[in-house]
DNA sequence: TGCATTTTATTTGTCGACAAGATTTCGACA
DNA sequence: TGTCGAAATCTTGTCGACAAATAAAATGCA
């Protein structure tokens, strides 16, 4: 937060300012350098890119519109919180859209993609076994936006990664929780859905989805199940 | 397109304006007013709207957010076309999520939620007895949008709202040939399905509602199969 | 001291203008 | 007449400034 993003002496190319903007901010929501309910000024923000107010504000609409921030009109704008009453809503979403993009992944995946696929799933092994809770969090997710990718429905897409946008924000939270057994559980979990994706199966591709979705959403519960008593006032 | 939307004298209410321009520009393009394609002028908006170009591309950003506009970075900006090649992937997210939001639907709507649902359930047999195939497509997505609300999951009806808007589009550009005998047939069975909602059986809901959306699905196939000799250069 | 009201200050929304990038028009030359 | 290149035009992206709306501070009054 106190180091400046300012190209200086630089000039920047048009229009690459609100994409630069937009995406400093999103990494910065998602791995909680701005947690749930930090204020967005905007007039710091323009002084710390050294742009005007205008493209400020246009990745500020992107945002929102990503569901990432909130805008009281007229009023403040801060990184949305997270609604934890509601959880099992997102839980519900999660689940069918890994089931899904791993389904349609089994059908319509090209050759190329499992090239992609196989480097996460090998980045993902190295996390697990180095223990490193952020980089397993951060690997996951590209794992599975890679297998979405192979799914090829922008749809289903668009959601899945707001999804695990959104699932990388939970995680962070209790990330210190996030090293026991299971990792080793993953990683033959994901060889698995990979193999049946190979084998365009997608039947068995949902089947074990599934299985590892809900594998998944419960170890996040029993986390907030441990940790209720603590800070929840987020 | 040739009248003019300024409140000439009225005073506009801070922040209204670009509500107004999003909601305007959103609704020509569901109709068609602003068919697939079109170029979108800032400035001329601007002038229509008695406004600066800023509020403007605000809603341009949101409107591009939602898929509805395209815009080439310091070219032109346009109504974003429809992707007959892909329709397929479409047809898949539209099933699954009148699926998933009537199961849901009948697990968690409230009471109060029934009596939106039956309103626009009359109002769309109403527009089918009428043979008004215009205020059908409007109230059957109103009516399914209304369950979504029902099934209280903002991440279903985030993505379910936008299939429902493009599935808009789609219909109107063949709205001639909706008139055939399958208007009554879908009375009934958005009669079934609000009743399995009522009843609170999910089973029945999601197998009713899987059929229901793989009978437009069939409809809309063949009105292009029916139509694909003309003009297909959207 | 406590509460209501006015005043100040901060932040957002909007505006008009300028500049960069791209498209089109025009003209030179083969 | 056709093609390439330069000038003009048009559209978008960015800027600094102003105004409205809200929040905070200060003042008056009981």
């Amino acid at each position: 937060m106190t180091e400046s993003d300012a190209k200086t002496g630089s000039e920047r190319r048009r229009g690459s300012g609100v994409k630069m903007v937009y995406e400093v901010l999103r990494d910065e929501i998602i791995d909680l350098t701005l947690p749930p309910g930090s204020p967005i000024d905007e007039v710091q923000l323009a002084e710390r890119f050294q742009m005007s107010r205008t493209p400020i504000r246009e990745a500020l609409v992107r945002l929102a519109g990503d569901g990432l921030i909130d805008t009281l009109p007229n009023r403040s704008t801060m990184v949305s919180t997270i609604d934890f009453l509601n959880l099992h809503t997102f839980f519900d979403a999660l689940v069918l859209m890994y089931r899904v993009t791993t389904k349609l992944a089994a059908q319509y995946h090209r050759p190329e993609d499992l090239v992609t696929i196989r480097a996460y799933q090998a980045a993902f092994a190295d996390a697990a076994k180095a223990g490193d809770a952020l980089a397993m969090i951060a690997t996951n997710a590209a794992l599975h936006a890679a297998i979405a990718e192979a799914a090829r429905n922008p749809y289903f897409l668009g959601l899945f990664n707001r999804l695990l946008d959104e699932g990388r924000r939970l995680l962070r939270l209790y990330y210190q929780s996030y090293g026991d057994r299971l990792p080793q559980q993953f990683v033959d979990e994901h060889e698995e859905i990979i193999a049946a994706i190979e084998a365009r199966n997608a039947d068995e591709a949902d089947r074990l989805a599934r299985l590892h979705a809900e594998q998944i959403v419960v170890q996040i519960q029993s986390i907030f199940t441990r940790t209720e008593r603590l800070s929840m006032d987020v």
